[in-house]
DNA sequence: TCTGGGGTCCTAGGACCC
DNA sequence: TCTGGGGTCCTAGGACCC
């Protein structure tokens, strides 16, 4: 614990909502929501404006369309968010070794670590404004003797605020405060906690530790009440490495064809592989998680003699643990995923990945040719082969960037019958822009890589 | 209202070894 | 012949976080 608020937390306030507002002119000041806009999408960031009108992060999209009709309803543009991340990490980076990002949008920072002699309110209140001029987007900063209290101090501060927790003030700080605030406290523990009595963290500090060991479990119980009592001395850790890597989809429709549900996990297979490599890394273990019609989820999962970046491995493991699990009422989502990393030293990045490529076209050719013979033999009768998957059609998705050769630059707002409504403006623009409605096929109009926020 | 995708950490039982 | 305790690895599931 320290005398001084020398941890800082920084949180990008409703990042991927504002990252939007920040782009398109049109939508600043309006609902938007940012998320899957298929039929099963959640609510990945609502902007203020929505959340008006209750609409929240996790929250199916169906309900928060009945909430928000008149939102603006967009896919998430995940580069673009990196990139802005990288742009408001490399600005804490100048504040001190010591950054420790906890997702795109969120950051630990020591500034103890960094040495600096100025006064810590002075230094984020510099920050917040260097990185709305970099970004032009606001920031929220708490400042604290802890991790534990300075995530609470920028929650409180939300949205574009700053909170300072004076070393001392602690326990007056969140004894009041209901328990969902303390870090590990969710739905589960809360309802733990509420059958036992407990509603605030100052309930939590008054029961002592040994109640809570009980209640929770040695773990758990334990950092509660710690945490309880505002102690929390986990440091700052930078460059932490990834211990797992994965990838998952939930389908529009439920799967029942087992060639098709191979197919896919054969697909996340590679995807999966792909990441790993990106990170140099290989794995000794691999998972797949299938969820199920009704949500119930499972997971299986091997473990090899040696760490594997190899496609064919991974989709072999993937397929030996699908064989042990009952698909035949209909698969929800599908996951295939590495851990148990080891590092890869990767001497050519190039000749890498043109060799995965040569690897997973030869696998898909002979996956191919091997399920060709396996529905001949499933089918001994003849029947005309079930339809190979839909072509994939031009689709247009609502917030996706789009550069017509006559208009410039603009984003997709909706498409459907043919059609596709475009809105030609720019980040620098400072009043909305025009709409135009093309034919979905229209050769002038092509996709295109973000713009940035900021010349 | 009907529930995404990417992660982390913890627990618990059984196998296996010393 | 019966009985031990501890440590590590593997597998599965659950809670939680953003």
């Amino acid at each position: 614990m320290r005398t001084a608020p020398t941890i800082l937390h920084l949180d990008m306030d409703a990042f991927y909502a504002a990252v939007e507002q920040a782009s398109k002119p049109s939508l600043r000041g309006k609902p938007v929501v940012v998320g899957g806009l298929g039929p099963r999408g959640v609510v990945a960031t609502a902007s203020y404006e929505a959340r008006v009108h209750g609409v929240h992060s996790a929250m199916a999209m169906a309900h928060a369309r009945r909430l928000a009709p008149n939102a603006a309803y967009l896919i998430p543009r995940f580069d673009l968010y990196r990139r802005v991340s990288e742009t408001v990490m490399g600005i804490l980076g100048e504040l001190s070794p010591l950054v420790e990002p906890l997702s795109l949008d969120e950051a630990f920072v020591d500034l103890e670590a960094g040495g600096t002699t100025e006064a810590p309110r002075e230094v984020a209140e510099r920050v917040r404004a260097r990185i709305r001029a970099a970004t032009g987007l606001t920031a929220s900063v708490g400042l604290a003797g802890s991790k534990l209290l300075a995530k609470i101090a920028s929650e409180q501060g939300k949205p574009n605020g700053l909170v300072v927790v004076e070393p001392g003030t602690e326990r007056a700080l969140l004894d009041p405060m209901p328990v969902r605030v303390l870090p590990g406290v969710g739905p589960a523990t809360g309802e733990h906690l509420r059958r036992a009595g407990i509603g605030t963290v100052g309930e939590v500090a008054l029961a002592g530790e040994s109640e809570l060991v009980q209640l929770l479990g040695k773990a758990h119980g334990a950092s509660l009440y710690a945490m309880a009592l505002g102690l929390d001395s986990r440091p700052v850790v930078a460059d932490r490495d990834a211990k797992s890597v994965s990838v998952e989809d939930t389908f529009d429709v439920d799967l029942t064809d087992r060639f098709r549900v191979r197919s896919e996990l054969d697909r996340l297979a590679d995807r999966c592989v792909v990441r790993l490599r990106e990170a140099g890394r290989s794995g000794r273990t691999v998972v797949i998680k299938v969820r199920s019609y009704d949500f119930s989820t499972l997971t299986r999962s091997e473990t090899l003699r040696a760490p594997t970046d190899d496609p064919g491995v991974v989709r072999e493991t993937a397929r030996r643990l699908l064989e042990a699990v009952d698909t035949a009422n209909g698969v929800r989502l599908l996951g295939v995923g590495v851990t148990g990393l080891a590092d890869f030293t990767q001497e050519d990045l190039f000749a890498q990945a043109a060799e995965l490529e040569a690897e997973l076209v030869a696998e898909a050719a002979a996956v191919r040719a091997a399920e060709q013979a396996e529905r001949e033999a499933a089918d001994p009768e003849g029947h005309p082969a079930p339809a190979a998957e839909p072509a994939r059609a031009v689709r247009w998705m609502p917030g996706q960037d789009v550069r017509h050769t006559e208009f410039g630059a603009g984003w997709v707002q909706g498409s459907g019958v043919g059609r596709v409504t475009v809105r030609f403006e720019e980040p620098t623009d400072s009043v909305p822009g025009r709409v135009r409605t093309f034919a979905v096929e229209d050769p002038e109009l092509e996709a295109a890589e973000p713009l940035p926020l900021v010349p």
